[in-house]
DNA sequence: CGTTTTTCCGTAAACGTTTACGACAACACA
DNA sequence: TGTGTTGTCGTAAACGTTTACGGAAAAACG
């Protein structure tokens, strides 16, 4: 059916190493004979077997993108995905890389996967996302040497992985500095439940922004919940006290933030007037939420592509020839004021 | 560095045959022995090397979807996507195989991409979604005999192959239906501008509808743009003339109805109060939209679970006893009744 | 006990590549 | 002419599996 290199050697007369050499640009084949070579590979559309190729060079030149559904994604849809993972698999294509995108059922964290990825040499390398604090991922992978990157930082595995991360420290103080300048001085905060990394950095820079403006911190104001518009239903009640209530709530997430507002209307509390929101990742469901939920954005696709280039320079096959090397990156977010602050 | 399957025979002093046989099932292995090399297997973490498994099977264990983000999906993020995939890779999960979701760039309508999975044998088969009316990718799939099916239909490679798809010629015609019944007799269509056959298909039933309630179609109401959001706010105002304008419309896609819906808020004309408006595929962002949009929802979840079903029933090695089957399917659409309309 | 069947396992080929190695011819140089 | 160099190509091994085949031992049977 398919054409093998043994076809196109045979079809042209020649040996098949001959013809290898040709097709990889080797340096020692006859300019004519590579022309000849190249020509009938067209002709024949012949494309060298993966699996073979895969298998003698020890590579399968192709990256793996763990992809993990949360439950409640379902109903959701994840908007974040696809502009990151477009910049990814475009870096990666320069490079003559496929992507791969490995799913898992939602909500078992992958391992499994993850394990049956490396075991059997599926990929050459991952990139995986929604790092915990104590992520066991990453654990697995540096014990066991795999090349990965993350998006997301983690306390795992030291540093000796190449990382792209947000800047939710900074923002979290940034929505707190942005709301005190208004006036606020009860100022909630909302974040997932889980060990996700960045619902951490989040809250640390939240409470380091209130000490700043000498503002007690309390823990009455924090929760946390599913990270998913049910959790933000069910939790942002808890920090809305009959009185002494805060007036401005910052979510952590945009989905938290849906359900959260939801849960404001049904106390009679509104949005954008009664209440300041800031999301602290945007997604165009804040954009066409009513109000427009003030967010800050990230700049998904570039971090895609820049994250595709830091885990190729960690890589000895890809690296330039001042050897591999570990890049380490915090990326800004950008405030897009809206109407519900 | 990872085990292979020699190292294992080496371990356990038997034959590397053996040691295939009993971790692959086969009955002509000693019960004791098979019970030795899975415990020896699961010691030294080994799991078969995928590229020489498919060198020697001809089968890579894994299907492709081919994922294509239009002009406009990295800031809309393309919320149908999770949902579908996620019940695809379990409908594949089920019987062994993995689901790879193989990118390319914006735009370029995957012909290269895909033709690369195909002639490098990366898949064993692949599904393909936006399908068009013509589709140059089913003529080259079946004409090179390569198994595949589609969520959506297609005129071209007759129906040889499986495929899922929503009644869009029903929801088109009850989107009408329900219109009418409140009173609306000037009724806009909006629909991609691509040969997407879904955007044919509704507009059949529009079609059909308007004049089975004995109203006359007028081009003026119908106009096709680009399938984001950009491309409904520039398309939109074409079918509100100054004179005798439509007082409802209805949108094939939900990006381009948010598009619409600004258009019209900059006209001042309010959607759900001077204006009804529908859309045909439901998002969250149609739920999240103020107002509300009215919308028709697809069970994407179990639409990619059947679809993976479908596609295994009609190959020769996954089919059941009674052999290989084409299945097609279409399924409803339900409709969501929300502010809009 | 002899013969046949069954059970279990080892051997070796094959899948489609890439690549180290060596061979051969052509050529340059002294 | 002899020696070394260069350019080009063929040969064959190797990557890690699976599987057809055959053989030896054990079991079943008369």
């Amino acid at each position: 059916m398919a054409s093998s290199i043994h076809d196109l050697a045979r079809h042209l007369n020649i040996s098949i190493g001959t013809v290898s050499r040709a097709l990889n640009g080797r340096a020692d084949v006859n300019a004519d004979t590579r022309q000849r070579v190249l020509e009938a590979a067209k002709q024949l559309n012949y494309a060298p077997n993966q699996s073979g190729r895969s298998l003698r060079q020890g590579a399968t030149h192709s990256i793996a993108f763990m992809m993990q559904p949360h439950p409640g994604d379902l109903e959701y849809g994840e908007p974040f995905f696809i502009p990151f993972l477009t910049g990814l698999q475009a870096g990666f294509a320069e490079r003559g890389l496929d992507l791969i995108v490995a799913m898992g059922a939602p909500g078992d964290y992958q391992q499994e996967r993850l394990r049956r990825v490396v075991e059997t040499r599926r990929a050459d390398a991952v990139v995986l996302a929604w790092t915990r604090r104590e992520d066991e991922r990453i654990d697995y992978l540096t014990e066991r040497g795999f090349p990965f990157a993350t998006l997301g930082r983690s306390r795992s595995g030291s540093t000796s992985y190449p990382s792209l991360d947000l800047d939710f420290e900074k923002a979290g103080s940034e929505a707190v500095d942005r709301l005190v300048a208004r006036g606020h001085r009860r100022i909630a905060a909302i974040r997932p439940s889980l060990d996700l990394n960045f619902g951490h950095l989040f809250l640390a820079g939240y409470r380091k922004a209130l000490r700043r403006h000498g503002i007690e911190v309390d823990p009455a104001l924090i929760a946390d919940g599913f990270i998913n518009e049910a959790g933000g239903y069910q939790v942002t009640p808890r920090v809305m006290p009959a009185e002494d209530r805060p007036t401005a709530i910052i979510f952590n997430n945009d989905a938290m933030a849906l359900g959260g507002c939801k849960a404001l209307a049904e106390m009679g509390i509104r949005p954008g007037h009664d209440i300041a929101v800031i999301v602290i990742v945007d997604t165009p469901l804040c954009r066409y939420f009513s109000p427009a939920l003030t967010a800050f954005r990230p700049s998904l696709e570039p971090m895609g592509r820049r994250l595709a280039e830091m885990l190729l320079a960690s890589l000895p096959a890809f690296a330039g020839p001042e050897g591999p090397r570990i890049i380490r990156e915090v990326w800004p977010l950008e405030l897009i004021a809206r109407e519900s602050d």
